[in-house]
DNA sequence: CCTTCACGAGACAATTATGTCTCATATAAG
DNA sequence: CTTATATGAGACATAATTGTCTCGTGAAGG
């Protein structure tokens, strides 16, 4: 029972992933083509599309928390973390972008883990903000806004071409901190 | 056939656009329910789910036009048309958002009416960076995708109640020219 | 060679969404 | 009052999706 090839299943949670982001009406059908499976495996592995959904919102809190972790260990400081998280979340933003829409609201355990994320970033932003790296006029709300959407405006231009996955996430970064705007407040 | 009451086409397409916004994966039924009206009244007006579809397309483009030809015309300066666009476009981010989302890209004329407007944009935010607005090594794709998507971050400030439009809108051009930062370039 | 096991293909039924139809009702215009 | 029209409710058929099943295959391991 537990000796299931992992790269199969795998392999359906990445292609339900892309997917996703991509026409969010997709059949379990679709996902199984992208996956280059039979529709009968997928089955095989999950129950049905509720499992599917809950095992991606697992999966998309443990990739974006592992990632998150793995650029906050590495900085001296919150301002530092929060530039190394944004560069670490760029190619994982299909994760984000799940989360954020999927209405997983009626499994508890899956919103109080999103809801802690939520408060962790929150926080760190606060800790950035006593850096100095945030105006303090500026809600944390907003910034939390602004970081989430400009980290998907960073994984747009990669998957348009327009950018490498590092240039998109500097650019993000850079516009957050500083804006894209020109020599007016220098 | 021409003389169906105005009111009732239209709360099937602000239907529409909402749930869509909310689940894109609603049913027709739901768009019913959700404009108050029967299933069967829903396909008196759209013949089914693929002309309502265009509907939202056509109307969620001319809404975007207006709002931002609107903008334009009160202002004096690309870049003051700029921001004028984020105030007026914040009401609107369900449709842009459905623009972006959808995939009419079957339907030349509306795919082309939907790039003449990027292109638009594209040259607005052109035009506001020789104005001194924007830094001349930013692309102008990114400005152009950090635009919709601070749009769409000011929207959700709006939706969850955390700031009015305006303030929302307020927040999102000053975070695209400055960005949130601090005392740091002051 | 033989067994096991994950798999793909496809048949099948159940469920759901969609599109069409009829009928009764309400409302407004004549 | 009468008529035209938009509507809601609901029956109905069709199509799409979903979930379950069986069978044959091919590869891994004994």
């Amino acid at each position: 029972m537990k000796a299931i090839k992992p790269t199969t299943r795998d392999a359906i949670i990445e292609a339900a992933f892309q997917i996703y982001s991509e026409d969010p009406t997709a059949s379990l059908a679709d996902i199984a083509v992208r996956a280059g499976i039979g529709r009968a495996t997928l089955h095989r592995h999950f129950s049905g599309r509720d499992e599917l959904l809950v095992e991606l919102a697992k999966v998309a809190i443990k990739d974006l928390d592992d990632a998150a972790e793995c650029a906050v260990t590495g900085a001296q400081s919150y301002t530092e973390a929060l530039r190394l998280m944004m560069h670490a979340l760029v190619p994982l933003a299909s994760r984000q972008w799940f989360l954020s829409q999927t209405s997983v609201e009626n499994h508890p355990d899956i919103l109080a883990e999103y809801q802690r994320q939520s408060e962790e970033m929150a926080n760190d932003i606060e800790e950035a903000k006593k850096e100095g790296c945030f105006a303090a006029d500026v809600p944390t709300t907003w910034i939390v806004q602004a970081f989430d959407n400009l980290l998907y405006a960073a994984w747009q231009m990669v998957r348009n071409e327009e950018a490498t996955a590092k240039q998109a996430a500097a650019l993000a970064w850079r516009t957050l901190v500083e804006g894209t705007g020109g020599h007016l407040h220098g």
